[in-house]
Order: structure tokens, then sequence, then C-alpha cells
DNA sequence: TTGAAAGCGCTAACAT
DNA sequence: ATGTTAGCGCTTTCAA
């Protein structure tokens, strides 16, 4: 392992150069007799040079080249997809990204993003914050390197953040609903800290209010994080008597369909982003969906302009939505 | 942005030591006095000094505490475990995780490899190979830091590698098709260059062998790539006589599921992977399961073995698979 | 137990 | 157009 790899002395030597000629060839620069240049570059394919990055990060004013990508969870893929999209734009910008999951903890968000930023010294960040996150870190973090967020802001900070048109989403899926007749209309939701959340809810309240339908309290249930508690809260309000759920984004609606399902009760589901296979359920579910592709891409995309000195004040994007309906009879679309 | 960072040297003189006392401290070593410890922690508490990572892995002998992880397609929830899985083991040594996606273009996983680990250095890499993969840059890379292949493993070079059972697995899922009286058994998959989806195959005719049904070369498709493709090759085959697909991985099992609804014919599908929902559709998908995750930490675990000096010839594990059918009537398992 | 000093591989003035 | 030189921030002998 770890052999001594040739340096840009050892090129020098080779070409017959000095050190700097050979970084100026490297970095393309100005200012060289083709023949040096071809002089040099023979000798780095000779020797198969390649740059020590960490030496040449160490200069003051030098980049990284590196992006970093802080999300819940890359296991869901709505994250992963939203990743996917930062790593295509980081590619296009020749940065590499490293990724870190909080898994919606703060403490990690928190270690996570001080490793990266003060230490790793990251050219810029893409956070998608947790619930618990405060304004000190994110302020402290924007002093070093541009910070973008992605699906949610953290409350109070004005920064460069692209979400979604979350209450709006939430509030023609639950329309829908009530066009449909459904009345009673519970709801499953992740942490109402989370401004997605609250967000929606307040769509879900909305469209009711619209309708003229009470918000009955005793129909939502909050703090659900994963499919299986989601499942076992739908099937708890299953037990009552419910015409529809509407569900705070996919985990919330995987979990609901099961439990609909096994309760063979005709109560229908609506949810906030999309689920794979839903077009091929035998009942309809109607789904608030976008790209979460775009997210990354987005963001990453502010991000990169900042990185190139963009200045101005904080910029939001917020992306639209698409209510579709997939499933029941029926043929699959696209 | 990009202020200046309190050095070592910023806090050794606040707390009027030595930079290399700072330095002791900051690794831990031993000989430092207690209450020359504490001075320097207060002074380092004091500035907000965090190590610059760049500076540190400069000199030989050092680690970058970064870990890459090439793969095909974060955006394939099965790569995404997978990160997840390799996530979770590098946290817990302290080490982040860079990833690139291949998207099968072995350019792109070269371009990559070289430079994760000839320029940045990483400390180990795992690889998901592409079909092309050729021996010569795994074999010039392993000479710098110690690679674990994941998923498939590049022909010819005998290297650290965890991978699945896939011809038993596929072979079983045929044979599961074949004892429920199908015989016209379809088969769509991949670039059969990719170890894996030669081994889907060998399995499928091993199946096929040990029922006495004699292999036809026209109920195959490979070189399929996309839901899309794999949902018009399927289409493609249902206009034929079949009795059921067997699909290579996950992404051919969503496009097949698609073509079969659309078909309404009577042909069952298995397949390679899991696919979340596929409990709840009306027709049985028998699948062939595991968890993708573990492909990660398994990967992981052997990486860190090798950074931290492992020596001894290649290991190899191989995960088992479980069938299970999933869908149909009845109520959904976990 | 602590400090002085050299140097990791590279870049950027400055000089030529 | 090219070379000289002086660091970037850290670790690590070696000496005290």
């Amino acid at each position: 392992m770890s052999q001594r790899r040739p340096t840009m002395h050892d090129v020098a030597r080779a070409a017959g150069v000095s050190p700097a000629t050979v970084s100026r060839v490297v970095n393309n620069e100005r200012y060289v007799r083709e023949q040096t240049r071809a002089l040099v570059e023979s000798a780095i394919a000779g020797l198969g040079f390649q740059r020590n990055e960490a030496a040449r990060a160490l200069r003051p004013g030098q980049t990284t080249e590196t992006i970093a990508l802080v999300i819940e969870d890359l296991a869901n893929p709505f994250w992963s997809a939203v990743a996917h999209g930062a790593e295509e734009v980081a590619r296009r910008h020749g940065h590499m990204v490293v990724v870190g999951s909080t898994r919606g903890s703060y403490d990690r968000e928190r270690d996570l993003l001080r490793d990266l930023v003060l230490r790793r010294r990251v050219d810029g960040v893409l956070v998608v914050p947790t619930a618990e996150a405060q304004a000190d870190l994110h302020a402290e973090l924007s002093r070093w390197v541009p910070v973008v967020f992605i699906d949610r802001t953290p409350s109070g900070v004005p920064a460069d953040a692209v979400v979604l048109d979350n209450s709006g989403g939430a509030r023609r899926a639950v329309e829908h609903l009530l066009t449909r007749g459904h009345r009673r209309i519970a709801y499953i939701g992740g942490s109402p800290k989370v401004t997605t959340g609250a967000r929606r809810l307040a769509g879900y309240r909305q469209a009711l209010k619209g309708a003229g339908v009470p918000f009955d309290r005793s129909l939502v249930r909050m703090n659900v994080a994963t499919v299986s508690e989601a499942r076992a809260a739908a099937t708890d309000l299953l037990g009552g008597r419910i015409d529809a759920i509407f569900a705070d984004n996919n985990r919330m609606c995987v979990g609901t369909l099961h439990a609909v399902h096994d309760s063979r009760q005709p109560v229908e589901t609506a949810a906030f982003d999309d689920v794979e296979l839903a077009d091929l359920l035998p009942r309809p579910v109607t789904l608030v969906t976008y790209d979460p592709t775009e997210l990354g891409t987005c963001g990453a995309d502010m991000l990169f302009a900042r990185i190139n000195g963009a200045s101005g004040p904080p910029r939001r994007t917020v992306l639209r939505t698409t209510l579709v309906t997939r499933g029941g009879n029926g043929s699959s679309p696209g």
C-alpha cells in the first residue's frame, strides 16, 4: 500500500524544469511555451503523476472541490433522489459530494456540519435541517461557506432555499378528498416542528375550513416517524369512523396503504410525495407529486452560484407540485 | 465568507505554549501535563479552533478519514440502501463517505476512482464495478488503497468482495414458477457482462434444466437497462405465449409489473430484489429478497478491516437470499 | 514534559 | 516564459 507517489518535484526533475512550471501546466495557465508544456506533460504521463489535492487545498483561498450534502436518511428513496440530483450538478462543476445522514437528530446534524465545514472545509453545503435546527449553528456556518437549505428552512434565518409548495399541495389533495364526498379525513404526519410538516398540516386545515368541515383534533396523528409507526397509527384511526386518510410523506403513505389494505375498509388514501407501484394498486391513491431530483439540482445550482461568487439577498425557490391519482381501475400511466 | 480561521499557532500563542504542544493535546497524546492540557483546551474553546484536515492529511502516512463509494446510481433505492449501510459503518469509524454514481459507464467509473484514490487520496474504496470493468484499473488502484467490491466482482481479479447468491436465488425463484405449473418462463435482464446478470441467467437456466424444460432463446431479453425499457420488453414478450416472467432486478421488476398489469393476462411475475408495495398488489409476485443495506455494511466492515491493517488473501462474502411471495390475496406481512 | 525546526506537496508573488 | 522563494497548517523528530 501507500508507497511514495510522484510529486511535482519529481515531474519537474524528470522534465528538467522547475516545480512552478509544472504547476502552471497542471493548472492550464498561460505563459508556458508549447514545447515546455509538451515536455512536462510527457513527464507527467511517464510518472503517472496526479496532483495531491490535500496539498493544493492547504493554500489559503483554495477550494476543496467538494460540497457536502447533509440529509435525513439516504435509505429513503425520496432523499436519495435529492442526492442524485445534487451529485449530477456537482459533477458538472467538477466537485465531489460528501453525504451524511442526520436520521433526524439535531446533534448529528451539528456534528456533521461542523466537521464538514470547519475541519474538512468543503466549498459549500446543502442541508435538510432537522426539526430543532437552531439559527445559531446555521448562522455560524454561513460565515465560512455558502449554505443552501433543501426542502425545509430553519425558522428565522433568511437563507437560500429550495422548498416545495407544501401547504398548497396538501390543501389541494385534501380538497380532492372533500370533493369526492369524504368528510372525516384523518391526518398522519411527522414532527410538527419540521416546517414541511407544519405547512402541510396548515394546508389540510385550510382545505377543511374551505369546505366548512370542522377541524377534529382526534383525527390527527403527529410525530409519526417510520413506516411501521404510520401503519400502527393508521390502523388505530381505522378503528374509528373515518372516510379517508391524508399522509404527510412517502413513509407515512406506505404505512397507511398497508393499514388500509389490511382493514379492508373503503377508506381512501391521499399523500404527499410519490410512491413507486402506487399506480398498480387496486384502489386509487391521490398523490401530491413533484420531482425530488429537482430539489437536489435546484439546490446545487443555487449553491454553485454562491460558490462562484454570486452575492445578493437570500433566494428562495418554491417548486410546484402536481396532484395525481394513481391506481384504482384502469391501466397505469407513465 | 472565508475569513481567517484560528490555527494551531493562534491557539499556541493564546495558551502560551508551542504549536507542538497544541498538536499533542488535539491528538490526545501522552506527555502533556494535565495543567497544560487544560490551558490549551480552554484556548481551543475560546478561539473556536478546529483543526484543518487538509493540512493534517498532507503529511505522509496520514489519512483523510474519508472513504469513497462508487455505485451505479444513487437514485435507485437498492443502491441508496447500500450507500446507507456503508455510511453507518463509516461513521462508526469516524470517516466521511464521498459518493459517486457511474450510471453504468466505465469511463465514469475510471475517472471517479482515479480522482478519489490518486488525487483526493481517500483511505479506501467501495465499488460496484461496471460491466466492462478492467482488471488493470482495479489492480492499479489496489496498489494505493484497499478496495472492496460490492454486489459484483470484476472478472479475473481476486479481491475482497461482498456478493449475493445470484445463481441460487434466481434458480429458486424460477423453480418456484415451475412448481406452479409454468413452463414458458421469460427472462428480462440487464447486461450479461455484469457478473450478477450472468449468474442470475445461469440460475434461470439451471432451474429450467432441472425441470426438463428446454431453454428457449426467444424468451430472453437482455441488455434492458431502465424501467421503461423493461416495460417495453415485457409488453413485447406478452404478445407471444408465455406463462411467467422472471425479472433480473428491481428496475426490471417494476417495468414488468406494469406491463403485466396493462396486458391483463394471467402471467405471473418473479424477480430478483425487493420492491416496496409489492405486497399490496392484487397479483402475487415472487421475489428473491435480502437486505441491501447489508451489502453496504458488510463491504464497509471488510474495507475498514483492511484500512486498519488486516492482511491475508482476498475475502469473499456471499449473502444469502430469501424467496418470498408478496401480494395476491390475503393481508400484507411486515 | 515541552519547544524548535524541518518539511509534507503545492501555489503565488516576485524576479529574471 | 521560467525559476526562486516563501509559506499554507500541521506533525514529528530531535534536543532540552
